[in-house]
DNA sequence: AGCACGCCGACT
DNA sequence: GTCGGCGTGCTC
């Protein structure tokens, strides 16, 4: 019972605990481990030895616990080490918080029990006295293999029951199952041909990586080019060449990217399916996939961002794809960026980063100096631009519909010169696309009568109206009932008008125009079901149907090759509201969807705006990205906004308004008084009210050479908090809401 | 994060 | 007189 160890526990501690080590253990750094804490057991991870004491006394070793038990899983490597505790510096998260995204699964810690199948016992061949259930059962296990009861007792054609009864009064025993040998390959990998600007362009991936994916060693490239030119047959290509090196590949997508048609594409080019790694994904899936990686048994993985936290034995490659996507912020919880950390974990193994869009985020464009003009950070990486695949332009032609003189007729949505374009695309036989970031029939609804609007009890925002489910929903907590007749305020009946569009509504008049029309509806909640959107989106590949209407889950990799028309609804509703990302996340968004026209033949794209003079508006309908990023760029430099600035977000919340605002006011009299630093605020949070919870906001602009988590820290950390009320650090926050 | 300890209201 | 509310403080 010599030495004391520290290890670290997934709960929200700053700092590793000491425990003794029996004598009859031995641990290295990494090594799982389960240890006595307070009245309970937890899992932890043996920590590295601190190389400074931490400041407080050193608990005396005579009480120091025991560590309990070594668990039977690889330890975590130390560049997973590190990146915990980068986690845990860049966020102001506790340290165990941060290793708590990585032992996010605790099931797949232990090793699996052994599949354990059934067979017919010793010398039950004899059938007398059996009902014809249990006979019929022990005819179809005629060859003494083992299977599972499930497989049992539909080869039986019996009930699961039957079989249960058999196995507990001994006339089944159980038999361990033959592992599933899956780790060849499956099918024939099927090879891609590259246009000679992909080879090019993997050529350069693969060689210029400070010495390639085969050599090892950071590095950081930027793949862009339009939609359809065939960004994700480059990588591929990387990823080939990390496979061929032993190492393991990792791909992170945006969530809603992750569809069945993109693990099918990785499913034929390297003859075996990768492992999928989202928030789908069930306990047994997890419990599976987590184990097989830590054991170095699934050379690909594709997964949203969690998947960063996976614990890869050599990782070879990261890859983040639709990297601008603002889905790679984790909001709540640890708030990390899934990109930004994606890069921090391949400093940390040495590999190589990709990063790949379209449309790449302001801030990755000038990290890359990318933008004509932009001095970027020097040595960053480099940059690949893959050119359209056909020539010619590197978008459909896209034309703007000014709302202010075309307007769509009373209660319609649709501009006249949208509904001829959607009325002659139909009429030849085409497919298009209504592309509405809005979910439901519509997004607010009052009171003819006495001008009362619908509100979510628990948030300070509208209720949106689902016709299709006959339901009054908020969108930011959830909160649910069922559609009404009358108006809770002054009780009029039938005077409760719906204003402004949803995808329903849309869905309504386009139905209305083109009764004869296909039409169908794609949004995150509809249609439900497993399987369901993928029959969809298989339905709109082979031209089943006519008309696609959906929210932003249409803007992502899919490819309809009959599509000829895009029509965006409503191209200013992201530019509403005071987000600074605001005009590039709706310039990504709609040139995204445009992407979707005109991949196979020239399509176009009709955009819907009350505001044809906006920058984005006018890049759009140039076709000039340049120039957007430019002025983007030099607007944040004027304003000392993000790249040219660090921001933090501070949200207190609570259910009593006044204690929140006393709090926050508090924090921002206490706030450091450094030069270079200011800070705004307490405001109301944009989301004023969330969940029952008030919130008030304060939100700090730092000059770009401030380290601002060693600024927060002081000033937040260890904060005792009164009441029920919340503090919420974000660094670098993306969306504002 | 749990879970215990610790001081103030309505119940067998 | 007790059961129990959740405020605050600790867990090697």
């Amino acid at each position: 019972m010599a030495n004391s160890v520290p290890v670290l526990v997934p709960l929200p501690l700053d700092a590793p605990f000491d425990y003794a080590l029996p004598a009859d253990l031995e641990v290295v750094p990494g090594d799982l481990v389960e240890v006595p804490f307070g009245p309970r057991q937890v899992i932890g991870a043996v920590w590295d030895a601190p190389s400074t004491r931490a400041a407080g006394a050193p608990v005396p070793a005579a009480r120091l616990k025991p560590i309990q038990r070594r668990l039977d899983a690889p330890p975590l490597r130390p560049p997973l080490r590190r990146l915990i505790e980068h986690v845990a510096a860049v966020t102001l998260a506790p340290l165990g918080a941060a290793l708590k995204l990585v032992l996010s699964v605790p099931a797949a810690l232990e090793p699996p029990p052994p599949k354990v199948g059934l067979v017919s016992a010793e010398g039950a061949g004899a059938t007398a006295g059996l009902s014809a259930a249990r006979r019929k059962v022990l005819a179809a296990l005629g060859d003494r293999r083992p299977r599972r009861p499930a497989e049992i007792a539909r080869l039986a054609g019996v009930g699961a029951a039957v079989v249960q009864a058999m196995a507990r009064a001994g006339l089944l025993v159980p038999l361990p199952l033959p592992e599933r040998a899956d780790d060849a390959l499956l099918a024939e990998p099927s090879p891609v041909a590259l246009s000679p600007a992909q080879a090019e362009a993997a050529r350069a991936l693969c060689d210029g990586l400070a010495g390639g994916p085969l050599a090892g060693g950071y590095g950081l490239t930027l793949i862009e080019g339009v939609p359809g030119a065939g960004k994700t047959e480059v990588y591929l290509e990387a990823v080939a060449a990390t496979l061929a090196a032993g190492r393991q590949a990792l791909i992170l997508l945006p969530e809603i990217a992750l569809t069945a048609q993109l693990l099918e594409r990785f499913e034929r080019h390297f003859g075996r399916p990768p492992a999928a790694w989202h928030s789908e994904l069930g306990a047994a899936g997890r419990r599976r996939s987590w184990r097989r990686i830590a054991l170095g048994q699934e050379p690909i993985v594709i997964g949203a961002r969690s998947a960063l936290f996976l614990p890869f034995p050599e990782l070879g490659l990261i890859v983040v794809d639709e990297e601008h996507d603002a889905s790679f912020k984790q909001e709540d919880g640890v708030p990390y960026h899934g990109r930004d950390l994606a890069v921090a974990r391949a400093r940390l193994e040495g590999c190589p980063a990709i990063l790949v869009s379209a449309t790449p985020a302001l801030e990755t464009a000038w990290r890359m100096g990318r933008i004509e003009g932009a001095a970027g950070s020097e040595g960053a990486g480099k940059t690949l631009l893959l050119p359209a695949r056909h020539g010619g332009s590197a978008l459909p032609d896209i034309r703007l519909i000014d709302l202010r003189r075309d307007r769509p007729p009373r209660g319609g949505w649709l501009a006249p010169s949208l509904r001829a374009a959607l009325e002659a695309t139909l009429a030849a036989g085409e497919q298009a696309l209504l592309f509405l970031n809005r979910r439901g029939f519509a997004p607010l609804t009052l009171c003819r009568a006495c001008g009362h609007r619908l509100r979510c009890p628990n948030c300070s925002a509208w209720l949106v109206t689902h016709r299709l489910r006959h339901r009054l929903v908020c969108h930011h907590c959830g909160y649910g009932r069922a559609e009404l007749d009358h108006c809770p305020s002054c009780g009029t009946v039938d005077g409760l008008v719906a204003c402004g569009p949803g995808v329903e509504r849309l869905a309504e008049e386009v139905r209305g125009l083109w009764p004869a029309a296909r039409v169908a509806l794609l949004t995150s909640d509809q249609p439900a079901g497993p399987g369901a959107v993928a029959a969809l989106l298989r339905a709109m590949r082979d031209h089943e149907l006519d008309l696609l209407i959906g929210t932003q889950i249409i803007a992502k990799g899919h490819h309809f090759p009959a599509l000829t028309l895009v029509g965006v609804v409503d191209g200013d509703l992201g530019l509403s509201g005071g987000d600074l990302r605001a005009a590039e996340r709706q310039f990504q968004l709609l040139y995204q969807v445009a992407g979707r026209a005109g991949r196979a033949h020239p399509g176009r794209v009709l955009i819907q705006t009350h505001l044809p003079d906006h920058p984005v508006m006018q890049a759009l309908a140039a076709g000039d990205k340049e120039r957007f990023y430019a002025e983007e760029l030099a607007e944040r430099r004027d304003a000392g906004m993000p790249p040219f600035g660090r921001l933090a977000a501070l949200i207190v919340s609570g259910r009593d308004l006044p204690a929140v605002r006393r709090f926050a006011a508090l924090l921002a009299r206490e706030a450091p008084a450094v030069p270079g630093v200011r800070v705004l605020g307490p405001a109301p949070a944009p989301l004023a009210l969330l969940r029952g919870r008030y919130r008030q906001r304060l939100l700090v602009i730092a000059a770009p050479e401030i380290d601002l988590p060693a600024l927060l820290r002081p000033w937040v950390k260890g904060r005792r908090l009164p009441g029920d009320l919340r503090l919420q650090v974000d660094v670098d926050p993306y969306s504002f809401l």
